[in-house]
DNA sequence: TATCTTATCCAAAGCGCTTTCAATTTACTT
DNA sequence: AAGTAAATTGAAAGCGCTTTGGATAAGATA
């Protein structure tokens, strides 16, 4: 069914219909309802790229999903946040176009969607310390809001993001108040923001406490079981291993929770573990007792929340970067306790 | 840059800087090289939706991924599988166009997007066992492969799946031939198809062997860790528990691992497990021993083959509706060993 | 009753592309 | 040299919608 047989039907001008269902205001109210309910009746939806062309605006967000290599990891996360994000397009009629990109060739892709009109503004996803896609973005000049920040660099641009440092400052001083001193952060790949500054709120929080930091107990990889298995493995063989965990997800936490019980030990008795849990949904660290000591953000809020933004500003572009700043909870789990001298040392 | 513009500043109409772009043969090639190197140098992209107008086809594959209620788990099969498929697509020119859909009008969703013309086909996730999808997107005439099969319908449909019913059976029966006889099933929703599959494969070979079946050694739900914590937890309570669980993914077998573990058991020692693993990115089981035996086959290049075959019955939908049906793999890792009589029981 | 508003509606242009139908060259035959 | 076929290019229509710039009818004003 398309507006003109609709038009026909309903013995009016396509320009009638069209108004009518799009509520202009110089058209009869008894006639809006005629058109409404025809249209209902014949399951009407206005052709996409019809509407496209004509308004200049494709009505459909681009999701930039970066992969460094053919096999990588897709982080979970981002299935998450679409979720969130997702729920407000459809709540505004707009789409979600999804682009699977070499990091290589990201800015090509940007300029790709951009040249095809294929987007009306894009969510940006793992921003690197000093990104250069917020530039160039900026440059061609369209909408974007980025799922994290930029720290080093000082141009203005939207984003929403928690508060990595804080929390993992936060998380730190638990662990010392506990009496830990040998602390390893199990972390992701820190040339990506958000685990460099996790990292600062690690190493801040040891400064703090007049800790010397040890690099053999920092670890940076994919957030995956295995880097948090092999990492947790060969921190606990040492002289000297660790008597607390700070991880960056829960996935990197099953692998140290493994290794933890390989080496002998008891999470929560012998070491304590806290780990940054982004509430994905196949993973509930909320048992009446979570299993995990944690600091909590929703993703998927975090999904939702950046879609409304960047909607927002593609209404009106002429508002002023906006960011917001979640702040995460600090939930107690029974994956940390009190240090404790283990009596014998390591049975590896 | 938009056509018109490139076609003056090449001194040539539309037609003919529309033509070389696309391959018809009517064009010099000494013009085409020009225009191709001014396209290039321009920037020059179509625009989608004129494109999509003038062609009617709009060059973009739509997934919807069904949600069962607010928060409902997204499961991480679909970043993985949507990882794949979108190389495929973005190979062929089409674009991927994500909803994620209440599973209750699920239908509604897919009416809209023909209705409006967004897609030229879509991918089906998640079928149930009699799934109405099927006989609906044929009423409608989209193309679509369904990604699963749906057993209790005798239409023709294309769809691609891996073998669920035999790869369950041979599990099964390895863990007969260690010895084992009660074996616990863990498994995924069964009014899913997938899972109802595996059920089968289970059954049949527990029957095959003579072996009673036993409801209390059956459970299904969300494919989460804590649905494997909690359904193993309270197996193994049981004075006749189970030796072995065959698990559904490997996300529930963390559960049935940490469940394991708190019972004070050893894992491929005490009680064997296996699993199936899709080989998601993040949770590779591919150690030289992998932690856990496994039944295995690719989501990722599920996905991408399932987007080739869509692809190929939009260009030509006369063919035949086409199916594959993949195998997995049986590895051997170090969570199954021949069944032993524990010295002492459950000391819970 | 004649004029001016206001409320409704419509014809037609235009969004940027593809594609049909025609026109113009060029190449080839005889 | 004349005529025909093949190669190359363009003009213009059309895809389904929105929107500008009227037109018309009804109501208000004087």
């Amino acid at each position: 069914m398309k507006l003109k047989e609709l038009a026909d039907k309903l013995g009016l001008s396509q320009t009638t219909v069209s108004r009518a269902l799009n509520g202009y205001p110089e058209v009869r109210e008894e006639t809006r309802m005629r058109v409404q309910k025809a249209a209902t009746t014949y399951n009407y939806r206005p052709n996409t790229r019809a509407m496209g062309l004509a308004t200049g605006r494709s009505m459909a967000i681009g999701h930039v999903i970066p992969v460094y290599s053919k096999n990588e990891v897709v982080n979970p996360v981002f299935g998450e946040f679409i979720a969130g994000a997702s729920q407000t397009y459809s709540a505004n009629g707009y789409e979600l176009l999804l682009t699977v990109a070499d990091a290589q060739n990201e800015e090509d892709t940007y300029r790709k969607l951009v040249a095809k009109g294929a987007v009306d503004g894009v969510i940006v996803h793992s921003p690197e310390r000093n990104d250069s896609r917020v530039a160039m973005l900026r440059d061609i000049g369209l909408p974007f809001v980025i799922h994290g920040r930029v720290s080093e660099i000082d141009l203005e641009y939207s984003w929403i993001d928690f508060n990595n440092r804080r929390a993992f400052q936060q998380a730190t001083q638990l662990l010392l108040d506990l009496g830990h001193e040998k602390i390893a952060l199990i972390n992701g790949i820190e040339t990506l923001n958000f685990a460099w500054l996790r990292r600062q709120g690690y190493t801040h929080a040891l400064e703090q406490a007049g800790i010397a930091l040890d690099p053999s107990l920092m670890s940076s990889a994919e957030m995956t079981e295995g880097h948090g298995y092999s990492s947790a493995s060969a921190m606990l063989k040492k002289p000297d291993a660790p008597t607390a965990f700070l991880v960056s997800s829960y996935m990197i936490a099953l692998g140290v929770r493994r290794a933890i019980s390989h080496a002998g030990l008891q999470m929560g008795r012998d070491v304590s573990v806290i780990i940054h849990d982004d509430e994905l949904s196949f993973f509930q660290n909320n048992d009446p007792v979570p299993q995990f000591t944690a600091t909590r953000s929703s993703v998927r809020e975090a999904g939702a929340k950046a879609a409304q933004m960047l909607l927002n500003i593609i209404d009106d572009p002429s508002i002023a970067p906006v960011s917001e700043l979640l702040e995460a909870h600090l939930t107690i789990g029974s994956s940390t306790g009190p240090l404790k001298r283990l009596k014998a040392a390591n049975q590896n």
